[in-house]
DNA sequence: CGGCTGTACTG
DNA sequence: CAGTAC
DNA sequence: GCCG
DNA sequence: CTATG
DNA sequence: CATAG
């Protein structure tokens, strides 16, 4: 009797998901339907319960505006009401910043009803861009009174009593070209701690850090051409907007005219025509065309299955699939498609800085049960001191350059037992015995103890000897990353995960001739310095 | 017109 | 190799 | 889509 | 069938 | 996977 439960992609409701412990009540006045029960999803997901009526014992109310709210509601009951009176958008952006956010930006006033009330606090849309790391929606107030908020910078930086962090102010730095790279600066670095910054400073003596997020309006419909043109496979067209987009950011002032951006770097004819009519219309044809295309809305979609991509996801639309419930009756996805189908929602679900420190921990101590001595830490965005992640990057090796070998093995099936490994997605592991030092990698799904919601988690081990380019790729960003490959490249050196080499350039030498070995570094630092990078702090490599 | 980072796994 | 992911 |  | 791309 | 060996 094949118990069709297709429906159910609830993941688990979690009694410690962020929501846990308050109870909702929704006016569903004014809302889309798709959107409210995949509200409610959540909010039962993440540990909330929903009750039919404004009662007492109910928390938060949620409501798109004040008519809406005062249409379902009546006034008298509301000026008794206790708890909070908030925008959905919060709900959107919590879920999206995988933790509950300060609701005082998203209070709903019942007393300023003559007044306009929310056409200011209506503009926090932000998306959520997965353009490649992580945004952090981090509503800069760097005000002196309170810092009580947000992040508890504690990462491992506190030695740095004595050399005061005199970066910091680096959140924007100028225009999109000034590389570090004179040739000869490889130990200028050292001397001169943020010293070629200086003069930024000077240049822009009354902006202390506030990028005012203006043209929001441009660089949030910029944000999704990304998104679609990934989605179809374009991707050079999308990295095109991706990387107009901190241009625009910068600017000091609201875009009226395109002329104000003509000749900006990125910005061709295409880029003044969307922002002319985006400034003119408030909205871009294009993209209203695109989303409201079903077969662009569905290849996006599929897109976001892991493993599926712009070619596997247009042979299923064209094959006739349209929702994802669809996609599990069909028999040519590879293994991976189906655990990323399967874990659809659980994945896309960010996990809370505290999970992932916990989850750290534990696969220090398992590590250290297996093969004593041996280095575990979380890189990618936890690295970075985000409060969430989207996933974990685990990056491993062993201090005597030699028994990481078959280490990943061993570690995944102690993993697998003590049941924090849950599915595989990718396996890879050459060295098993001695054959040589390659990269060991895995990728797969994994639980926090005592929860079933999956999350992602790479594993990849290094030898010793190349550690260090290991760890700085995981770290990223991926813009930092860029940065220094482009450097490395521009000094004759070619620059990835596992080395820094000598250019092979062209002559003769067929790419099978790997054979070289990579330059000697044992940290980050060192590398960071033979480039004439100026050095960043993990945390400071969110660019 | 070709580059836009460069590498590794799956099927 | 194409596709995908990082 | 932009740039050289 | 395995090796290869 | 498609193809070569």
């Amino acid at each position: 009797m094949a118990p069709k439960k297709s429906k159910n992609r609830t993941p688990s409701p979690d009694p410690n998901g962020i929501f846990s412990g308050i109870s909702v009540y929704l006016v569903e006045k004014g809302v889309q339907n798709r959107r409210l029960q995949v509200w409610k999803q959540k909010l039962v997901q993440m540990g909330a319960t929903i009750e039919e009526r404004l009662s007492k014992k109910v928390s938060h109310v949620f409501a798109v505006d004040l008519n809406s709210l005062l249409q379902q509601v009546d006034r008298e009951r509301l000026t008794r009401y206790k708890g909070f009176i908030l925008l959905y958008q919060w709900l959107v952006d919590s879920l999206s910043s995988g933790e509950k956010v300060s609701e005082d930006l998203y209070l709903l006033n019942l007393d300023s009803e003559e007044d306009n009330i929310a056409d200011k606090s209506l503009d926090w849309k932000q998306e959520n861009e997965n353009v490649s790391s992580d945004c952090e929606p981090l509503h800069h107030k760097r005000i002196k009174s309170s810092h009580e908020d947000v992040e508890s910078f504690k990462v491992e930086s506190k030695r740095d009593a004595d050399n005061n962090a005199v970066s910091e102010t680096l959140n924007s730095s100028i225009s999109s070209d000034n590389l570090p790279d004179s040739p000869s600066t490889a130990s200028m670095s050292l001397d001169t701690p943020g010293g070629q910054f200086k003069d930024v400073n000077v240049l822009q003596p009354s902006l202390p850090y506030s990028p005012p997020d203006l043209n929001k309006n441009i660089t949030e419909i910029f944000g999704k051409l990304i998104n679609i043109y990934r989605a179809l496979g374009e991707d050079r067209r999308s990295f095109s907007y991706y990387k107009v987009i901190p241009v625009i950011e910068k600017l000091p002032f609201k875009i009226e005219s395109a002329d104000q951006v003509k000749g900006l770097p990125g910005i061709g004819k295409s880029m003044q025509d969307h922002i002319q009519e985006i400034v003119t219309n408030g909205n871009l044809s294009k993209l209203e065309h695109f989303e409201t295309d079903e077969k662009v809305r569905t290849i996006s979609l599929f897109g976001e299955v892991w493993g599926i991509g712009p070619a596997t996801a247009q042979k299923l639309y064209e094959k006739g699939y349209r929702t994802l419930d669809d996609l599990k009756s069909e028999d040519s996805l590879t293994h991976s498609q189906r655990v990323g189908l399967k874990y659809f929602d659980d994945i896309k679900t960010r996990i809370p800085r505290q999970e992932v420190q916990d989850m750290e921990l534990l696969l220090q101590k398992a590590g250290e049960d297996i093969l004593p001595g041996v280095d575990i830490v979380c890189g990618g965005s936890f690295r970075r001191g985000k409060s969430s992640c989207g996933d974990l990057d685990i990056v491993i090796t062993h201090p005597d350059g030699k028994s990481h070998k078959g280490f990943l093995s061993r570690f995944v099936k102690r993993l697998k037992d003590m049941n924090f490994l849950r599915e595989d997605l990718i396996f890879s592991t050459h060295s098993e015995e001695d054959s040589d030092s390659c990269v060991d990698t895995y990728f797969g799904l994994c639980t926090y103890p005592g929860r079933e919601l999956r999350r992602r988690i790479d594993l990849k081990v290094y030898p010793r000897d190349i550690y260090a380019f290991g760890l700085i790729h995981w770290t990223g960003n991926d813009v930092l990353n860029r940065r220094l490959r482009l450097l490395a490249d521009s000094k004759g050196y070619r620059l990835d995960d596992t080395g820094l080499f000598p250019a092979t350039h062209g002559s003769g030498g067929k790419k099978g001739a790997k054979a070289s070995t990579s330059l000697k570094f044992g940290t980050e630092k060192e590398v960071f310095d033979f480039l004439g990078f100026p050095w960043f702090e993990p945390h400071e490599r969110n660019l």
